[in-house]
DNA sequence: GATGAATGAGCCTTCATTCAT
DNA sequence: AATGAATGAAGGCTCATTCAT
């Protein structure tokens, strides 16, 4: 039988939400349905495959997600990323869950952790687009793209579907807008 | 020495920070300068140790955090308890980290958890009374508590000080109050 | 190797012959000529290969028994019963001795003892054929098997062979039979 | 508080028959009533402990026995050690069965067996004597003792008492005499 | 003399990784 | 390419023994 790395990836995805960081490669091979041997013939190092899986489901996200009408405004812009974001997290909770254990629990490369930030560089554009706009909080980018993406996590561990899901990204947005109030108090 | 069991919970901050949550027992004891056996005098169990530093962390806190004027508005004691959270995190940054090693790793058992969520009981307190007021989204309390805390921790995490730190509590209250704007969209 | 198991078993044999009941498995492993990790390949537990080599050992001893001719007397099919039993402890002392040590010291799992108990059915009921026919003191046939055996590890344990062989038989079965003698005094 | 060692050593009869051999000396201690340390103030090594218990033992089975009326027939003063030591066992068979698990787990060391072994010196004179008097199976004394012996810890584990115990003690003697039956087939 | 914290060697077991088939 | 037995380092934990108080 021939399998492809991706198809032991998605299974593993599974093992790890079920079983937690600690599952060992024999298990993780047993319930992917294929013999120890065989992982590491896909994957050299256990670090590898973690790795590998890590930026599997980033990529799958990022995909998800895809490009947003630049001609928007920011806020629109971001509502469409939230939107797809929140659908793609919703949609296959698991997903979601073992990227937050792989980056919780420090399991994740350097490296990898670094070309998945990558993927992920028209999603801080658009941060970048707003703070031209002028509307943003005045605070480093990187610390509102992080509150953002709290509450994104947030938003899919809840399992927010329809109004709660808008009410949800109005939250996200005003904690990094509404210049007025908060320049006031700073 | 009388105090060594509160001296291996200080050390296991610091090792556990640097070198992550798959530390050794063995690396554990040299740290704190004694043998591996005598870790198991104070903590028959690996776990044991683990759910004792977190425990002993969340009430560092907890007291830390202490009381609030509660004659004050909800918002003013908000921003008492935001400005002692996020001084302790930033006082000792290892402790911060740790927690939400612990947490996110899943390492803590479900016992200490528990009893650990109850110290923080005065704090959701606070939630309930700002919903008296009526300033608050529409949202269940538990999530706004959500949003909050991941807005600690970034402030924390941040390292935020002085006018910054002030700026990141608007922004964190900014993003669970203003019905208005909210209720607008939703 | 796929006999790897049995050579496993063999080997503890001798193993817990020399050195006792205490032997490490990493000592056990090494007498085998394997890595103790792959001990625990075939026997997944301490436990585990200990019961296995008690039940392994009476199996032996039991398949070496065989079955009596049924229309013998009963002390002539007892004497045959000895005869093997004896030759098969002479035959190879420390497989006997091993018996010996594992059902003294306690280290026989209640499970593996019950299976191993099962086995020697056959033997338990040529006592019943002999109490049928009469020679038999009146105590419990329990306890009449249990001198029984104990003078059978007895003759084991002192190699005996040939005539003396014999007289040890005849004074085994000269402790439950002789109903005269013995009725006359109780 | 002052410890005699004899204290000790009584308790550690109920907790060696109640946890097996396997008891840690910790454990021991705290059952005995003593401090882990103070245990090792009377017994450098668990060693000696043990050795000192099973001596303690046969030392106290060995009085009780006591001597015998050299008077009477070797048959008569069998019967006379037969009943104490059976009574011995019976009164209290912990004693009883600590003394057959120290002996079959191999725990006690050679030069304590040896000096146990001579406090029944006398007991085995006995035998010397019935086998002047001619009345015995033409088998090395030694064995014959052995026979004997494992009938009494019989006797004593199955609690006989009354009928039972005589009919017992005739069991035993019947193995070892009736000269005619035996040489008969021998 | 009694205590009990400290010790560290050693035990059983796990698991990522290798490699002959 | 797939397999799964073998490996051996490492981990958590136990326990007999020591020793300062």
């Amino acid at each position: 039988m021939k399998y492809l790395r991706s198809d032991i990836l998605d299974a593993a995805v599974d093992v790890l939400d079920q079983e937690g960081l600690g599952v060992s490669t024999a298990r993780l091979a047993a319930r992917v349905g294929v013999s120890n041997g065989t992982l590491f013939n896909y994957f050299p190092t256990r670090q590898d495959l973690i790795d590998a899986l890590y930026l599997h489901l980033k990529r799958d996200l990022a995909s998800a997600i895809g490009d947003t009408d630049g001609s928007a405004s920011a806020k629109d812009r971001a509502r469409e990323v939230w939107d797809r974001w929140v659908a793609w997290g919703c949609a296959a909770p698991a997903r979601h869950r073992v990227v937050l254990l792989l980056k919780g629990g420090g399991a994740v490369g350097a490296v990898a952790l670094a070309e998945a930030a990558e993927l992920f560089a028209g999603v801080s554009n658009l941060l970048d687009s707003a703070a031209r706009e002028g509307d943003l909080v005045d605070m480093p980018l990187p610390y509102l793209a992080a509150v953002i993406e709290a509450q994104v996590d947030l938003a899919v561990s809840n399992g927010l579907r329809g109004a709660a899901r808008a009410v949800a990204f109005e939250m996200a947005w005003a904690s990094i807008a509404s210049p007025t109030l908060h320049t006031a108090s700073a």
